[in-house]
DNA sequence: TCGATAGCCTATCGACGTTAGGTTATCGAT
DNA sequence: ATCGATAACCTAACGTCGATAGGCTATCGA
């Protein structure tokens, strides 16, 4: 059962093609089992083609693997976003897309939402490399894109950008999150809560 | 190691005791311990005095048994918004009363929150029974509540009190998970920022 | 051609959730 | 007073899990 089966040894120097193999059989038993606790090392040294062991020599441990494997699929949200926020000229019309297609990226991503979103990160933002975590250049680039709305006078400067980012991404996270974790809830319609949701933050935020 | 210990067998009819015993040894190592994965149902037995396959006895499984322990807490949860809630006779400022409470008991039980919370519940609501479910009931409690703003003409009728309600509850949900998954990050002042996204959403709904 | 080493494997560990099947104290009925 | 039924446990064990220790081997520069 714990077949090395047909793959062949990498040459030296190509170490890491392993390594992206894990990350592909990661992310695809992640998507396919719906939760990390039904996705086994075991099965994914498997899916790779390699043995249990060999995870450990390119990485820490088994969180480390599956929160990789979320974290590049996550590097599109960032881009995915700046796409949809670009349909628009108008900056606070911008900031309405910019909202959608992080909920229906996360919504289209359970998964990785979950694991990347939903569970506790006990790292501070000292410990965590700013560069590589998708999750926090989208933050940031949302932070521009309110200041874009202050700059242009779309919304008033009474609190930073920085804070209104962050509310913002609040409303957007419970939403997301919440129809990940009770699927089977009374929502109505999603699509129309959602608008609904954004458009009452962004009401209040010119009227308070 | 897996010592039945000092305690005696229940007397018939007083099996419930033990189960007893088991939730409150549940619930008192999960806020130790933090996540449930670090919660063993050995460690569990061990704290109520019993041997693992005792559990089984009384819970189908260990998903079971801490679920429904944290669902004892959460109990509280609804009380303790409807306590809040009361503080004020002015019916929109009551509602936000309401949501503050909600926030805050979110953050005073993280680990309640998150497993009741910030878990996937696949039950569709026919199969939870509503009765006992202290998060249904809030949220039903929460829907009263914003028909009586509607009622008495502080919040507008368009939206009905269900979808106005499903918009708070996202709102609340969205920033109190967010602080529970990231202790760390740069949250500035906390309870500003709960209050200033009340503000923000109540203000929203009015203007909408 | 040969030592160094990158790349991977075999064997195994302790802990986990859970189950099968037995044991014993209690209690109503005789 | 005793005896069968049964509630309330227990002992033993299974299969699986994440992870580690240590060995083997193909590759590659010198």
């Amino acid at each position: 059962m714990t077949t090395p089966a047909t793959r062949s040894r990498a040459r030296k120097g190509e170490g890491d093609k392993l390594r992206e193999r894990l990350l592909e059989a990661a992310e695809d038993l992640l998507v396919r089992a719906g939760h990390p606790d039904n996705v086994s090392v075991r099965a994914i040294a498997t899916a790779a083609q390699c043995t249990p062991p060999s995870i450990y020599l390119h990485f820490a441990d088994k969180d480390e693997l599956l929160m990789e494997a979320c974290e590049r699929r996550f590097a599109d949200l960032d881009r995915y976003a700046q796409d949809a926020a670009e349909e628009s000229d108008d900056p606070l019309e911008s900031l309405r897309l910019r909202g959608r297609a992080y909920i229906r990226f996360g919504l289209d991503h359970p998964q990785h939402y979950r694991l990347l979103m939903m569970t506790v990160h006990e790292k501070s933002l000292d410990e965590l490399d700013w560069e590589s975590s998708a999750g926090v250049k989208a933050f940031m680039n949302l932070v521009g894109a309110v200041q874009r709305c202050i700059d242009a006078g779309a919304l008033p400067g009474e609190t930073t950008a920085h804070e209104t980012a962050l509310g913002l991404w609040a409303t957007m996270h419970g939403i997301t999150s919440l129809l990940i974790t009770f699927p089977n809830f009374e929502w109505g319609d999603r699509a129309a809560l959602v608008d609904h949701l954004l458009d009452v933050h962004i009401e209040g935020l010119l009227s308070v």
